[in-house]
DNA sequence: CTGTTAGCGCGTTCAA
DNA sequence: TTGAACGCGCTAACAG
């Protein structure tokens, strides 16, 4: 029975074929199949017994069984708020594209900035023995609260701060939005407003405060205008844009917050001499076609995403220093024509 | 030393809890500690018992082992060519709550249409243990190709077809092309040209195979102007649009192909009035924000989504007919301004 | 460089 | 209903 069951399987194809079958069929001892897989040095003859084995079985490593036993899943998560805006849109793919560079697979789990389900997902993935966290926190998170759930996961913060023992991969929120703001300025408006959603969101509270300081610094009222959602973003917009108290600028903090101020001049019917400038973050698809041409601070989504995993896998490897680190990456201010220029 | 191994475990926090430390803790035998985690009948002092050891040793069931014995990973794969636009990163975002939603962890993989990467990723999907797959896939999938990678594993092709023994879920392509093209047509517009990159797209040819029937039953030539790439597409449109044979509108098949023909339009400095009727695929976010708002198909994502998980996972817990099913759903024409309409 | 042994943590037999 | 024993497929630790 044993002895047989190599080929066995072969022909009644029930089952998947294991390490045993392999090291059967090749004449070897079930580690040397194993060494073989992972690269490590065998006799040529050997090697070459083993990988014609190998085809002749269409075998594939369990994983499953590979986790259990070496304590590494070759598996990643990827916690995020959403996948469907451009930002973390462009960033899932390319740290897909990345891990998968490096041997590893995404586990992709998304929590809508609340903070009860990002719990759940660290705990899904310590279930699943993620070799490491890429996360993008939901407002109220702590250290306390996620090393008490995945005490002993490497987790680098992505586009988010959690504190100084945990590593982060940020923009240069605050400076590139001193730079937004200082341009604005440098077209002579002064009633510069801010808006942008989800005030509790970290990025936009360091590029709120970027804003702000510049404002003050020339003794201007800083004005920040948030809502929830969208749809109340919008009114809000409506109504300031309709008030007695018209800003001259807008400095928007997000691409949600540039298409709510785009839906309110079309909504109100407001022709291109009558829209107020803009300047945004993130330059997405559409941002060159819509009306006027955007300018934006592009983040440097790439950079961001490579330093991410240049730094979890630095971690997982040990090759790191114990500090922690934060990496903070400058933004690029593309200009077109919504801010005034040329 | 076994014996004081659970406590000690706590207080040194070297290692995971196990069930056999649950178990001890709870004066029970591993094997309830395991059918009360899955739910199987325990009674209720028990139950009680082991939930309270549960939480104190903030435990939690190792998904490779579990993996390992049952041969159910709780993971399905989604293999798509790319998540960076507006159709895909929303049908990756719903695909990965309606999961969750069913108890399974989403494992994202991206081929960028190329064949030999597809087949790598439903390999590792294989090496995975993945209960089952979603796969939008690369052009040149066969049924053949799929199956000689990963034989028992349920494959749901989204938003694409393979064979009629694979299941799908697709959008009716080929008849609300139709629609588009005919709505089109009643505007009074005849030299219409359908538009769109990517010529090997499955869904792309069943459109472009709906827009032509129209055409040639109204006695029209089909125009088809396709690229393998933006910037190709691009300069080939620009040299159609400045050519003598002007298009009286334009079919675009996609966002993309839709941006493409909008930066031609900047590029050519085109005013709204120069501008050639269009109307697109994909209902993005700014579709209505750009000059003019364009008037398109809105794919029914959602649906889309929920049927895909749908259909897979009636084939994993064995309840589906074994019959393999192909379900079409249809789109919304959105009637705004880019078309000709009001 | 190689084969043998043991056990990762769980679920699934079986008896009781 | 419960517990003990076994083994899923693999790799780490040894001995050769």
């Amino acid at each position: 029975m044993k002895i047989a069951s190599a080929r066995t399987r072969i022909k009644l194809q029930k089952k998947r074929a294991t390490v045993t079958d392999v090291a059967e069929l090749a004449h070897v001892g079930a580690s040397t199949v194993s060494r073989f897989l992972r690269g490590v040095p065998v006799r040529p003859k050997v090697a070459e017994r083993v990988a014609q084995a190998v085809k002749a079985l269409g075998y594939e490593p369990d994983e499953s069984a590979r986790a259990l036993r070496s304590g590494r899943s070759r598996t990643i998560g990827l916690v995020l708020p959403k996948v469907s805006n451009a930002f973390f849109s462009q960033s899932v793919q390319l740290m897909e594209e990345q891990a998968r560079q490096r041997g590893c697979t995404v586990i992709l789990l998304t929590h809508g900035d609340r903070l009860a389900e990002q719990l759940e997902h660290l705990a899904t993935l310590r279930r699943y023995r993620a070799d490491g966290v890429i996360l993008t926190c939901a407002p109220g998170t702590t250290t306390r609260i996620i090393r008490s759930v995945i005490p002993e996961v490497p987790v680098v913060a992505f586009d988010s701060y959690i504190s100084s023992s945990i590593d982060s991969v940020l923009l240069d929120n605050r400076e590139v939005a001193r730079t937004a703001t200082e341009h604005l300025l440098g077209h002579g408006y002064r009633n510069v407003v801010c808006v942008f959603g989800k005030p509790e969101t970290y990025s936009f509270q360091e590029r709120a405060a970027g804003y702000s300081e510049v404002m003050s610094a020339q003794s201007l009222i800083p004005r920040l205008l948030t809502a929830p959602s969208y749809e109340l973003l919008g009114s809000v917009l409506q109504e300031v844009l309709q008030g007695k108290d018209r800003p001259e600028a807008l400095l928007s903090l997000s691409d949600f917050a540039s298409r709510s101020i785009l839906t309110v001049y079309r909504d109100l019917g407001l022709k291109m001499a009558e829209r107020i400038p803009v300047l945004g973050f993130d330059d997405f698809d559409f941002a060159q076609l819509v009306d006027p041409p955007l300018t934006v601070i592009r983040q440097p989504i790439a950079e961001m995403v490579s330093n991410s995993l240049a730094l979890l896998f630095s971690r997982l490897d040990g090759s790191a220093p114990k500090k922690t680190r934060a990496i903070s990456l400058t933004g690029e201010l593309i200009l077109r024509r919504s801010c005034g220029c040329a």
